[in-house]
DNA sequence: ATCTTAATAAGAATGATTCTGAATAATATT
DNA sequence: AATATTATTCAGAATCATTCTTATTAAGAT
């Protein structure tokens, strides 16, 4: 019988996110789910990520640095159960892998670089009344829509 | 060693695209691509499918009911080269596999019902506008978008 | 401190899609 | 029409992202 003691302090996460994981903990228990330590990991991950927009390999990685990390099928499982939570969003651009964001934001959609992978986030008030116009024109209830646009972005396009 | 006299004219492909085959292998020729027996059959699946959006494995199962069927990753292929040349266009769906159309009609988008997998395709001028406007806000060249609308159609929605 | 139940780990399994190498068919050439 | 040249297909193995399975472990309640 192998018995582990466990000696780590259960509120310390990674290096990088000290000092916030009483709000993590919060955010967890708002969403109806219990602390654990890989949420909690994840999640900071998440937080401190300003590129907004990781894929599960990406989120692993990060979590590969930790001294404790977790497993590639349980940061899908997490991910799964933040996008089920409302935690989080989950977005699937032309072709790649899905990526996941904090639903920290206010709704708005994406422009993606085709060439260097930037994405851009927009809000227009304007489109998605229309959106809601061309629902309602065909009857059709309306939950949730998709919008990305492609091309490339001021550092990419060519300077002619 | 087993020798096959190629017996089948070489014109006659499914038994639904009687007479239309012309027309197929002048499509393929312009688009750049020879002539063969899986591109007609392909096409012509795709052509008889009454502008409906199909995944790979959904012309495969077409494929099958002829006498001699195609395999599945030749259908792949097939429909790669097709998007290719142009022929074609692939659309992802919210976590759904890949689904082909033909590329004779115009731009549009479309609205899928989350419920019945109901495709409603339609298409807003100004939607599109807009949408330039906000790449241009960015110095985004924009090149290609795609907007989808998910709900329930006129038929799921409940009869309140 | 212990109990009950939910969550995790590790790797196997899955599903969609692509790749590989040998075989075959399509056009060009004779 | 027969053959050469080259593109295309076949069949199955391989790959990639993602999910599932089951034994083990940890969380929150008593």
């Amino acid at each position: 019988m192998v018995s582990l003691s466990p000696q780590k302090d259960p509120v310390t996460v990674t290096p990088k996110s000290e000092g916030k994981t009483e709000g993590l903990t919060e955010d967890l228990h708002k969403a109806g789910l219990k602390t654990t330590l890989p949420r909690l990991k994840v999640l900071s991950i998440l937080e401190a990520s300003d590129n907004r927009h990781m894929s599960a390999e990406d989120v692993y990685r990060e979590v590969l640095k930790d001294s404790d990390p977790v497993g590639l099928a349980t940061v899908y499982r997490v991910l799964a159960q933040f996008v089920e939570a409302g935690l989080v969003v989950r977005h699937q651009f032309e072709g790649d892998k899905s990526v996941f964001e904090l639903n920290d934001a206010a709704h708005h959609d994406h422009m993606v670089c085709v060439k260097c992978g930037l994405v851009i986030e927009f809000v227009n008030r304007e489109i998605e009344s229309l959106q809601q116009q061309m629902a309602d024109r065909h009857e059709f209830d309306l939950q949730e829509h998709s919008l990305t646009l492609y091309g490339l972005c001021s550092n990419c396009r060519e300077p002619s």
